[in-house]
DNA sequence: ACATTAATCGAACGTTCGTTTAGGCTTCGG
DNA sequence: CCGAAGCCTAAACGAACGTTCGATTAATGT
């Protein structure tokens, strides 16, 4: 390999090696049940090397944390599937690189402060798209329209938490889908339907 | 002869007592960072006790597993809750007892055999509900009918998994509350509109 | 009464954990 | 050239992990 514009190895690429070594266990099997060995091993570093670079463990989570964050707030609309409008080609990062949506889907429900942070301002986002969508005539008006937000944040989300059985009942993977084919699977044509209509006769 | 020798102590039961702990600590931490020691303290027992009971830290997690499963089988429409009818008398064994609804939420994200298995029932059995409310006029038609129950499960069973931004955004506790609560709660409420009329203005 | 069996404890095993300490290399400014 | 600075490794620490083994106690069958 030709490296000569840093010092050893990669220099810049040896922290996000590790960055990104660490989102991928983490989403794999969670933070508790994944080593800094295992972490090491993955990024082709000393496990040391880890604690030189982020301290102790979980100051590495809380990096993953808001590495992951700063994606997702990059990408809020398209994350946010159900509810939103799509921007296919702004997904096309998520196919390659370390599984970021895999990951907030773990700290999700494992609770990290820098994920409820993260879910709070998607919902004061989609209380706004919503309240664009009712001024334009597209989406009914409500009389608690922060709570329509934020329980359609958390059905998505949710569903995002969900994936595998997402994955095994409806076959769709959320984890690793562009915008576009979200809408033409089943789940985006099941959601479309409920969110359309409703479930009861009126 | 065939069931019982009560040698030891009080104990009505102390393999249930470690049982509850494990439950209870494992719903709480996760799994992985949950020792048998610690639990081991909490039911007030030998940390060798509960290999001899469960063979291994696993076997004790899927005797966990089995337990919650067959406490949410004798419940399934209680739980749920935004697609069903409730029964609220039923879900009182909830409101003491190791936080079983907390535990299905941890193994929901965690991904075991026995959940999953779990949450196809439910999803069949929505079905079959959704059929009977069709029949009798309540509930739209749809062409999907097993795409909508799979979506209507997932979105119960996610905002349940989510249980902790539910209660931020929303200050409704799904993990501690009988049905009633919870068709009255802000989140029932939301549920209720959106499920009703959809989003989309027609 | 005695042998059996189940229930429980106490102590230790070997492993892995996160972390620490010390020190090699490489690069580079003076 | 030299020493400082940064990148990285090697070896080891104590604690905690899951588990094993053997002994002790209490109920049961005969």
């Amino acid at each position: 390999m030709s490296d000569e514009s840093r010092p050893r190895g990669d220099k810049s690429s040896t922290k996000s090696r590790i960055l990104a070594a660490a989102i991928t266990l983490f989403a794999d099997q969670g933070v508790a049940a994944t080593g800094v060995r295992a972490i090491a091993a993955a990024a082709d570093v000393h496990p040391s090397l880890i604690i030189h670079y982020f301290g102790t463990k979980d100051g590495l989570r809380v990096a993953c944390d808001k590495h992951v964050a700063a994606f997702v707030r990059e990408h809020k609309q398209q994350v946010m599937r159900s509810a939103g409008r799509f921007d296919p080609a702004a997904l096309r990062d998520l196919q390659d690189g370390p599984p970021l949506l895999r990951y907030l889907a773990r700290t999700l429900a494992d609770g990290s402060p820098h994920t409820a942070a993260l879910v709070d301002e998607m919902v004061n986002d989609a209380v706004g798209y919503l309240a664009e969508g009712v001024a334009s005539g597209l989406v009914r008006e409500t009389d608690y329209p922060y709570e329509r937000a934020a329980l359609l944040a958390i059905w998505s989300l949710g569903a995002l938490a969900l994936h595998e059985h997402v994955q095994r009942l409806l076959g769709v993977d959320l984890t690793n889908l562009d915008g576009v084919a979200a809408m033409e699977s089943t789940y985006g044509r099941a959601a479309s339907e409920l969110l359309g209509n409703g479930i009861y006769r009126t």
